[in-house]
DNA sequence: AATTTTAATGTACACATGTTCAATAACATT
DNA sequence: AATGTTATTGAACATGTGTACATTAAAATT
């Protein structure tokens, strides 16, 4: 299975643009294999040579989205990452407006029926960005349990926010969370 | 599909039956609806009948649980629900001795490749919780975004809980929560 | 350009899904 | 106890899943 081979290349290819076509037309827990291997002109066979569901193609998607994430808090931007709470500005958190960015990939995300993987793989995402930042030296206590209770109500806020159809702008999302995280500070 | 047809009933309790006799040998995601009838001895007719899929039986397992998490938390008990952080005590939190005792159940919930519909079941019973607390009435700002927040939180320690295998106590995790509330409590 | 490697194909098979429908038997109602 | 109701059955059919394997053809290597 050589990664760079041009057949592996080519077939990828064909199946990631049959998934976003498929996508258009119905949720991913009902895109079927063989409806996928036909809109992409492959054989059935060659799917399974590479994954076993479907869902192991949207993962491939993913794992870029959640690259972009890690990246835009990455140096040597250094933005917010909403642990200095003293002096936070909703000016500098970025999570929503990657959000944003990939929404029509988190609607899928959050749509309810769809596996639980992804979930996961988007709160360990956040969870790595929260653990990087400087500020999480100065946590103390347990510091798994902390890191997945914040990690988790941003996630939080972002499911409210994919409940309404993602209509809020990314700013109205930081101005809400940090109300909430300051209200702790008074 | 009259719900209290003694033939309804007695269907329903062997696909029940079933479903548990199935989960002991294999996760949820691969128990098929074939086995599930074979075990129960019930038409495959008669499943579709009655649900679509193996997720809607586990569903209705997973009804009366959230009636049991609400309940533990109605009157006359009045357990705290953690929103009046400067009262808080560790003894009355009684969330996580709720998870404790269903933890077989929440460790299919939780457990990977199964939908996230139980997930978002189990974040509104929280949710819901949470907004029946009469300290809920002095929340400002956007409500609906706080209680995401917050219950989503919670249900963050208890991921971390369940990917260590729901080792703590449920004592550890109610003083895990109030370390963490209390510190922007100084 | 010739050779080696291996991804992709086509075919086949056993089994699961999802739906339909007429016949039956279990149930509720009177 | 007779009646009407409907959940359940069994059978059938089209389609999807998952796996296997020999064949073919595209790509990498020499």
């Amino acid at each position: 299975m050589s990664k760079h081979d041009l057949r592996v290349v080519k077939t990828k290819e064909r199946i990631h643009y049959a998934l976003t076509e498929c996508l258009k037309e119905k949720p991913l827990s009902r895109i079927k294999i063989t409806e996928l291997c036909k809109t992409a002109n492959i054989n059935r066979g060659t799917f399974y040579f590479h994954y076993q569901e479907v869902g192991d193609v949207f993962m491939e998607f993913f794992e870029e989205i959640m690259e972009d994430l890690k990246d835009s808090y990455e140096e040597p931007y250094r933005h917010n990452v909403f642990l200095d709470v003293k002096n936070l500005d909703p000016d500098t958190v970025r999570i929503f407006h990657h959000i944003k960015k990939y929404e029509d990939f988190y609607s899928v995300i959050f749509s309810e029926k769809v596996s639980i993987s992804y979930y996961y793989m988007f709160f360990d995402a956040v969870k790595e960005v929260l653990e990087k930042d400087p500020h999480s030296e100065k946590i103390d206590g347990p510091r798994d349990f902390f890191f997945s209770y914040t990690s988790n109500a941003i996630i939080g806020l972002i499911i409210e926010w994919y409940r309404r159809g993602f209509r809020d702008s990314a700013e109205d999302m930081s101005r809400n969370l940090v109300f909430i995280l300051k209200k702790g500070e008074r």
